[in-house]
DNA sequence: CGAGCCTCTCGACGCCGCGTCGAGTCGACC
DNA sequence: GGTCGACTCGACGCGGCGTCGAGAGGCTCG
């Protein structure tokens, strides 16, 4: 999925170990600069220069700067996912497992504020940052959809609107006002609050009470 | 507020009547551009072209494109505003108002997605956009939320967190699925069904159920 | 061991968009 | 009719982007 990388499709010979070191000094440094300033202020030099290679070399790894994201939004992507699910196989109990899942988008837009605020700014004009971020948003939409309609069929929860729809909108809810609110861009909430915030407006909207029914 | 026309401050000496015309023709230009691609791949000269002028002399107008997009934000930003205090006004109960309020939100954003979807586009590299866009979302919470505490005074909705914390969550609530809704980027809602799925969210989380305590 | 291939590196080039500058036109007003 | 300010433009220099061709060096196979 998504390859930015020019080196990766190797032939018979294998790629030489200096050139993945490069790979994830480009990497690194895109990275770092991103949490001082936005990406419309770094150019291909200053990526190069910070991974010590000349501005052409950058061409031979990456087609552009906005592929350099779109590799670092993979990651992440995937680290996000892996993480999801291992907190809501740890979780005990319906509540908790809602909590869980609050908390680790909370900690994905925490760790990575830099990448996730780029991303925001290529949405708008970048096919493959679209592509990807909407098959995560699904994807969570989905698992979310069906934990609704099984509360709903043991009862826990009342009827309503789709499960599907009322997924959409609290999905969405979370990744903007967790990334306003780990930017600090007015008005957010505290970070101490975030999770406990969001968790009160999910069991609201789902079970209509601050509790999940037993 | 955003001053980003060279041409605004005149002295003693009026502005020639043309003058006005052109930076018209600029902003008309901007917005149906807008419409076809994202700001990126617009350039000034595209913009200049469109309203008949010399490239040097669009900077006679505007100082740069993010400085039109402004302009037109500005605009944008200031109907929504006499929009929904309209809107208010015309409402008959509590249920109606806050169903009111999330009308204009939708009808804001489907009106001029091309608009909204270009400040988003600068929200991480203009401080301008994001004062502005900050401000209006500030207000709409501090509104929201003194309404929420108003509902809990005449004790129609219960106590929990913060009434401005929640008014924070759902109000970025709206401006995400919204604008993701309008500009198709899945997962979506459909327009018919945005502003009720929206409105079960609010009602569920102000009141804890699907209808306003008489 | 050497021929050939592939990874990797770079300097130089041309292009395009941006913002500025100074010269110049035109109309209004004194 | 002279002055002033609104307005217009062509030309310039700058900086970032992406490409191209040449070359260095390591791997592998004959």
């Amino acid at each position: 999925m998504a390859t930015p990388d020019a080196g990766t499709d190797r032939g018979r010979r294998a790629r030489r170990p200096s050139g993945d070191d490069r790979e994830r000094a480009l990497l690194a440094t895109a990275e770092r600069l991103l949490e001082e300033r936005p990406l419309a202020e770094i150019s291909v030099d200053d990526l190069a220069r910070g991974a010590g290679i000349s501005r052409s070399t950058f061409y031979f790894y990456f087609a552009s700067k906005e592929a350099v994201v779109l590799a670092l939004l993979d990651r992440v992507v995937a680290e996000a996912r892996t993480a999801r699910t291992a907190a809501l196989a740890g979780a005990s109990g319906a509540r908790d497992a809602w909590r869980a899942a609050l908390v680790t988008v909370r900690d994905t837009f925490r760790d990575h504020r830099a990448m996730t605020a780029a991303a925001t700014e290529l949405l708008a004009a970048s096919p493959e940052v679209q592509t990807l971020w909407s098959a995560v948003m699904e994807d969570f939409v989905a698992e979310t959809a069906a934990a609704i309609e099984a509360e709903r069929a043991r009862g826990a929860a009342p009827p309503g609107p789709p499960a599907r729809d009322l997924a959409v909108a609290l999905n969405w809810m979370n990744e903007r006002v967790i990334q306003a609110s780990v930017a600090g861009r007015a008005p957010a909430l505290a970070e101490d609050d975030l999770v406990d915030v969001l968790l009160t407006v999910w069991l609201r909207t789902i079970y209509g009470s601050d509790d999940v029914p037993a």
